[in-house]
DNA sequence: TACACGATTTACT
DNA sequence: GTAAATCGTGTAT
């Protein structure tokens, strides 16, 4: 498969809206061409982080270090880390200089490189791309990525035009911050209904 | 230097 | 359902 949507460019990930980015997100293929191999998915789950006043974001009360600095840039760039001291996480970074939001992509659709991702993710035939380590995992994007532009040759983003119905879009909370007190019960999970995911296979 | 802990996944009871 | 894996990072000594 080719990519016949159009790459996004910073005008689509500086914008001020964090979670309207997030939003629009959905339903865009993510692309990798690392060791060699290009391989892509379609986002279907993303969280976003706002930054300063987000108590589960890494960049809450302007916390500004070696790992987080990449989220104080503008958007257009990954940010990724490691989980756990296991998981590599990938993040867009979004909004402009100075406000350090970003959008965890926590689920892909293979759509291209599927081989590649099994090998990657160590089985056969099939591999789970359903959460944060392992969509990154199959992607082959490691914490050695962090700090990367957007804009190819090892990682873009297309918008395909893929049609996803308001029905199908849900918000939730997010996973994983309990320890973010009050924020952790903010709606900023954003997800394409599993049923709308299981009426693309066949 | 030391230590506690995580934006998770997987295997096992 | 519960627990282990595993290490970079942030914060305190």
């Amino acid at each position: 498969m080719t990519t016949q949507g159009h790459r996004l460019g910073p005008e689509f990930y500086t914008r001020t809206d964090t979670l309207q980015v997030g939003r629009d997100l959905l339903g865009c293929t993510l692309h990798s061409c690392i060791d060699g191999e290009h391989c892509a998915g379609l986002i279907t789950e993303v969280e976003a982080y706002l930054g300063v006043n987000d108590r589960a974001s890494h960049a809450f009360g302007a916390r500004r270090t070696a790992r987080t600095e990449i989220m104080f840039g503008p958007g257009g760039r990954a940010y990724v880390y490691l989980c756990y001291g296991i998981h590599h996480l990938f993040n867009v970074v979004t909004h402009q200089e100075g406000t350090p939001h970003a959008i965890l992509i926590r689920g892909i659709r293979p759509v291209l490189g599927q081989e590649t991702m099994w090998m990657r993710r160590g089985t056969k035939g099939t591999c789970r791309t359903d959460g944060p380590g392992t969509a990154a995992q199959a992607l082959g994007i490691k914490t050695v990525h962090t700090g990367m532009v957007l804009q190819g040759p090892e990682l873009w983003i297309t918008n395909d035009e893929v049609n996803i119905p308001a029905s199908h879009l849900l918000a939730g909370p997010r996973i994983g911050v309990d320890y973010a007190g009050e924020d952790a019960a903010l709606p900023y999970r954003f997800r394409i209904s599993p049923e709308l995911i299981r009426s693309w296979r066949a």
